[in-house]
DNA sequence: TAAGAAATTGCAGCGTCTGCAAGATTCGAC
DNA sequence: GTCGAATCTTGCAGACGCTGCAATTTCTTA
């Protein structure tokens, strides 16, 4: 209940193809539990789909459910964390004399381009949190992960050597630009549906870096 | 398991004198199960305390726990919302002519300093997430709603109708805010404990409405 | 002190999640 | 192809979290 690890550290995007016969039924199994849990959760709510249901839309036993994801949450909205395995590396390849926040947004509006290929997955989850704010809490803590791999990379790309405990740059960095993606997201999910995400989110780090100067005010 | 109310929106500090024995008997109750439930996971770890071993330690059924706190983790970790009710005020009654950020770090600061008598409990529940990083999603997620809260509170400050949907800008302060708050906390207690933590997140708004620029790169 | 309001408790029950030990499937080498 | 090893799936039993309900006890108030 408390313990909140992936079963399987299986990468988000799992080669459909290639590799052995394995490997594929694996990576069905997780995106058909995966869609059978968010396609139910928004028609009946969350609260009003059991794991039996998810697993007997899915085709598996519902143990083998618990095989492939630590708990009914994580198969709602647990994907995020995993998506920032191969974040890091973009970071690292910006320009060294990039301030950091450019960089970081220039990473990330990078990162995000390169992932609008489930958008269909996407699209799902989004309506399911908007219907069901209950469900905000999970996933904002589960950016927690993902702050603490950011944390490490930025300071590892300003050359502090220790992550975090000595110095509170990285982490109030990594924190803010979680925080950035997060709320340029929701802005593009909701508002701003005709513009890129990856946008909306320059936009955001353009207002941090410029020290968030206030809007007119009406 | 997925609702995330809080069970008895009861202030965090009832008052423990005055009123009649019924009030007095319940805040005694709520403290000591919350102080068994701190104490027995830092000593243990979370996992390995059951609701029935804090019910028993506070001297009451386990069915009567769940009369205080919704779930287990409210008891360890779920005060921290409560504690942004009165936030909105000390906000609002800042000067108007402050930039935002400025007037959202100050009552920050204003609000810390006001805060500095559950020290014990604190110190505990620092203590506990620090060992046990698992916690650390649930202590996230239950910003959630006093960011939008906050969102709220700003976008009424700055004269914005319609909180948060048709203007990024008030949400975005406030994600940052929440942020801001949290990281300096963790800074405070982790590594500057000499310094007041009022301090601390004082600096990391400095920062912040500077533009997070570059420190010295080592 | 008696009626009424509110809190505590036990119980029955659903749902989540885990460990364990079978049984089925795939893989690699021969 | 075949066989053994590695891996996945599944059922089962059970701990734990959490809830509704109804009976009981405790406080309040008139």
């Amino acid at each position: 209940m408390i313990e909140e690890r992936s079963a399987d550290p299986t990468p988000a995007d799992a080669p459909p193809t290639g590799a052995g016969l394995r490997e594929r039924k694996k990576h069905a199994t997780r995106v058909a539990l995966r869609r059978a849990a968010l396609t139910l959760a928004v028609e009946r709510g969350p609260e009003h789909v059991t794991v039996d249901d998810i697993a007997a839309a899915a085709g598996v036993s519902p143990r083998t459910f618990f095989n492939y994801f630590a708990s009914k949450e994580d198969a709602l909205v647990g994907e995020h964390t995993e998506r920032f395995a191969a974040f890091r590396e973009l970071l690292l390849a910006r320009p060294d004399d990039e301030p950091p926040l450019v960089a970081v947004g220039a990473a990330v509006a990078e990162y995000l381009r390169g992932i609008e290929l489930d958008r269909e997955v996407w699209a799902l989850r989004r309506g399911l949190v908007e219907r069901h704010p209950e469900l905000l809490p999970r996933v904002l803590g589960a950016n927690a992960n993902a702050e603490r791999e950011l944390a490490h990379a930025i300071a590892e790309r300003a050359g502090l050597a220790g992550a975090g405990a000595e110095d509170m740059y990285p982490t109030l960095v990594a924190a803010v630009t979680i925080t950035a993606v997060r709320v340029a997201m929701l802005r593009a999910a909701c508002t701003d549906t005709e513009r890129a995400p990856a946008d909306v989110v320059s936009e955001a780090f353009a207002a941090l870096a410029a020290g968030l100067p206030a809007p007119s005010r009406g």
